[in-house]
DNA sequence: GTACATCCTCTAGTGACTAGAGGAGCAAGC
DNA sequence: GCTTGCTCCTCTAGTCACTAGAGGATGTAC
């Protein structure tokens, strides 16, 4: 005779707010559980692993249709895990990208802050880096 | 007799798609420039230079209200630069968190991908990371 | 004159939520 | 039993910075 958990507490227990996990059931990531007399939704110990996976999978930044995936896979424990790899592969050669991209982007912020006469507009290099693109040394993206 | 240049030639010459700059128009990031006779924008020289900053603006990460008060500064010369360097240096500061994290994130990649097992699903690192937030080393953000 | 490119306006869609309205259910204290 | 206050329900609309597409007008090259 297991209880139902409500939304509060696995939404307490997962880190996943409410009206997010509402939002996940409604795009079908995670299922619709059975309600109580009294209409409201009841889940199980299955349900908090599958959110937490969600959580985690998201603070990772993988994208809810990847999560999508990844989820499917969990399910079928015997299937080639080919595609979860390609998944986290690319993944993590979008974020060694950004890192890139970002550095070279801290780099131009920390010449333009510090370049900063604390003047006037005038002479200010924050503007004037960002008005000139070709005093700028950040190409990327 | 200086003649207006089209959307599109602003477009290409700036580097902002021809869609987006209707869209700046319209939110009141970009002054909405004269008309011609058959009711085709005429831009000049200022607005292509203006539109120049917005889009290094936005490739260095600012939002989109952070750049309206970095243009309104840049129209007042005479005025203090010390908003412009707050603006930049808060955003600075966001930067390095980000690259912070990222960094985080890719070691806990690099971690799922390199103890993928190349097998089934069952033994797979990937999902088995995801579902076990305990496994992981990443709790960045 | 006829293709074809470019332009116009307008509405709606994207991703991953978040906010708010308006109402119902439930547990605790009096 | 009754009130208070919390959690829950559904539904719609808003966020950010665009992007896509419909349906039509204008401009240009041959």
């Amino acid at each position: 005779m297991q209880q139902g958990i409500t939304i509060g507490n696995v939404s307490q227990a997962s880190g996943v707010k409410v009206p997010t996990i509402r939002y996940y059931e409604q795009i079908g990531l995670l299922p619709s559980p059975p309600r109580t007399e009294g209409n409201r939704r009841s889940y199980d110990h299955e349900d908090l692993e599958r959110l937490t996976f969600i959580r985690h999978s998201r603070e990772l930044g993988f994208e809810i249709n990847e999560i999508r995936t990844l989820l499917s896979l969990q399910d079928q424990p015997t299937v080639s895990c080919e595609d979860a790899d390609a998944i986290a592969s690319k993944h993590l050669a979008d974020v060694k990208l950004k890192i890139a991209s970002l550095t070279a982007l801290q780099q131009e912020l920390e010449r333009m802050v510090e370049g900063c006469s604390h003047g006037h507009v005038e002479t200010c290099k924050v503007i004037d880096i960002l008005a000139d693109h070709g005093k700028c040394r950040f190409h990327g993206e």
